[in-house]
Parts: structure tokens; C-alpha cells; sequence
DNA sequence: TAAATGATAGAACGATCTTTCTCTTTTTGC
DNA sequence: GCAAAAAGAGAAAGATCGTTCTATCATTTA
């Protein structure tokens, strides 16, 4: 058993694999990238690729999973920094607006994704799908903790205001986009102004 | 010289290849719809895609063309229907609204494709920016006719609200975003609750 | 009627796509 | 040190990508 592993565990070439791919993915699109490239930029060969992804959209399932605990351990992270509910929803805020503006200048990984891939039963749909839902369950618990009139509404809005945020950002410039998304998402969340 | 026209004047041909490919661009995606597959739909043979367009991306550019002229069009039919500008502007989100309920379902062709294309001076992602353009511009033309108080603030929120509202409607279903999206919109132009 | 031009037909180009294969080398667990 | 398994190397499959080509047919304008 000769797995070359890292601290975390996995294997070395696989992180690299999902690592490039993720870069690569997000910069300029699926479909746009192909097996080649990735193995090229990651040091790999073929056959290692496939031993570790089955297929290309493994891969890609892959790179939606590292998106989403990337947020998530944000998330986490914001939760132990503070346990005022109101402070919370605050650095929330703060830390959507920090991802836009500073790494997800090219829109939101799992919009972007979607747009390729039209089949609402495809794994890279489940998997934007379930997302998505974590997001929104989110948001409606830390509403309801700081005491919001109507949640789930609430929560609706926040989700609303971030996809806009990811696309006005990529689209038009964040310089546009901050005061509005800033303004109109702590009224949802009913912080003062 | 023997073009073969339709009423409007242009090539049959190229008509049937401009409706196929928006068609097929706008449900699957760009780079998922191979030229085989639009010409073969489109019952025409491949010389004659090369003779009206010089390359694909030029037919990709001839679709955001189409739709950017619908969204036009709507938008002059409404101007024709009244000369209230705050009915107007009731007529403008309440179009914008059944567009996403009914035609867009699949999120954002501009969006879209802007998510399909990286490099900001791709004549793609420029005629997204021009479409844009004169959607944000029209917007703060309508609510300046209206009175607003500040039209520049609110045609961005109202352009962020449409691309959230195209968005949400494609991920999450149209019923779970409308609410939001009517309220938020009529808010923002300052028309009564 | 004759010249011009769009449309049809179909083969073919090279490039790239995802995937599979064989063979050797290297690393690790026991 | 030995066996097991991962990684490296590279060829090659078959499909599809966008594009170009040479024909012939049909239609319209001069």
C-alpha cells in the first residue's frame, strides 16, 4: 500500500488534481478545460487522473465540494468568532462582501456551473442544489437566533442579494454592486443602516 | 443573385440557423451544442452555416443579438401601451416578472453565456456589457420620467434584482423567488406596496 | 438566355475531446 | 527485503470539435 499521502491524509497527486482543476474550472469554465490541461498544469499523468476520477465529472463534483466547505468553514469560523447573533449576521455580511470583491471576481462557482449543465438530476446540479439549500438553511437559522420577524422571507432575500452580488461583480465591478448588496442586505436582515 | 428570402428580408437559412441555435444555446448551453448538431436540426448543410456565418462564435454573437432585440422590443411595446411613467414602470417589472415565470426558465442568456466566456474583450462578453448597458441606462431613463429621487441608486438595484430573480427563478423555482423579486422591485422604484 | 450567387451534398481536414490500455518505476506496509 | 499499490510514461482508442473543400443544383437578376 503505497498511497503518497499529506497531512490531511488524501493523496498528494490527488490534491494537486483537484486543486489545478478547481483553478481551472472556475477561471475559465467546464467544458472549456479539458482532461488535458488539467493534468498538464497538475504534474500528472492520465493514468494517475483516472485512478483517483473515475470520470471528468467526478472531477467536477469534486469542485463544487471543495467550494462549498471552503464557504462553509467560513461560516464556521464567523460562528466562533462571536456569539452575539446581530454581530454574526454582521461579519456574514461583511465576509459575502470580502468573497466577492476579492476571490470570487468571476461569479459564483455554482451559477457558473449550472449554466452548463442544464439537467436538473445531473450530479453537478444535485450538487449546486444542495448548495444552495444549505446556504438558505443557514441564513434562516441565524436569522431566526437574532430574532428576525420573518425568517424564512429573510433568508429568501440574503440568497437573492448574494446571487446578484456574484453576477453584478463579475458583470459590472464590484465598485457598483457594493453599496447596494451592503444597503439592501442589512435592511433584510434588519440591522441598522 | 439568389437569396432566398423570407418577409422580414433576410435568408431563410440563416433564419432557421439563428431560431435552432438560440434555442439550443439558451437549453443546453454553448460549448455543450456542437455545430453538428445545428445544422442537422436545423436541416441545413454545413456550407451554408459557414456561408452566413464565418465562424460559431458569430452565431453566438447573432443569438445574444436576438434576444438583446426582444427584451427591446418589450420594452417599446410597453412604452406604447401607456404615457404614465409609473404605470410604466408597473408594466416594466410586472413584463420582467412573466419573462422569468415563462420564456427565461433556464436563467439568463447573458449570464450564461458571460459564465461560458472568460475574456472580458471576447465580442461575446461584449455584447453581454452592451446589453447591460442599455438595460441599466433605460431603467434610470424610466425612473428618472418617474420622479425618482435618485434613479442612478435605483436602476442598479433594479438591475440587481433581475439578475437575482433570473437566478433564483432557474435554481430555486420561480414561485419560491417572485414574491421577493415584485416586492423588492416595486420597492426600489418607488411604487406603492 | 446567360452570368451570378445562394443552397445542397458530402468528403475530409487537423485538433481536441474523454477514456482505456500496457509497461515500468517508485514508494510504502509488513 | 518483499509484496502491494500508487504514480509515471506514453501510445492509442473512438468520438466529436470547428472548419474547409470541391463539387452540383436551383434560383434570380442583368
Amino acid at each position: 500500500m503505497a498511497i503518497r499521502t499529506t497531512a490531511t491524509g488524501t493523496s498528494v497527486a490527488r490534491e494537486k488534481l483537484l486543486a489545478t482543476a478547481s483553478e481551472l474550472f472556475y477561471r475559465e469554465g467546464i467544458h472549456a478545460v479539458g482532461v488535458d490541461r488539467i493534468i498538464g498544469e497538475a504534474g500528472v499523468t492520465r493514468a494517475t487522473f483516472y485512478r483517483h476520477f473515475p470520470s471528468k465529472e467526478d472531477l467536477v463534483e469534486a469542485y463544487l465540494g471543495v467550494e462549498d466547505a471552503t464557504i462553509r468553514d467560513a461560516f464556521d469560523r464567523a460562528g466562533e468568532a462571536t456569539d452575539d447573533p446581530g454581530q454574526l449576521l454582521e461579519l456574514v455580511i461583511e465576509g459575502l462582501a470580502d468573497d466577492v470583491a476579492r476571490l470570487h471576481t468571476r461569479g459564483c462557482p455554482f451559477i457558473n456551473a449550472a449554466a452548463e449543465y442544464p439537467e436538473a438530476d445531473s450530479g453537478v446540479r444535485v450538487a449546486v442544489g444542495e448548495h444552495r439549500a444549505w446556504f438558505r438553511g443557514t441564513l434562516e437559522a441565524l436569522l431566526t437566533g437574532a430574532g428576525s420577524s420573518d425568517p424564512e422571507v429573510a433568508a429568501g432575500q440574503l440568497v437573492l442579494l448574494r446571487d446578484a452580488a456574484m453576477v453584478g461583480g463579475y458583470l459590472d465591478g464590484w465598485e457598483r454592486v457594493r453599496p447596494a448588496f451592503v444597503g439592501a442586505a442589512r435592511q433584510a436582515a434588519g440591522l441598522a443602516a
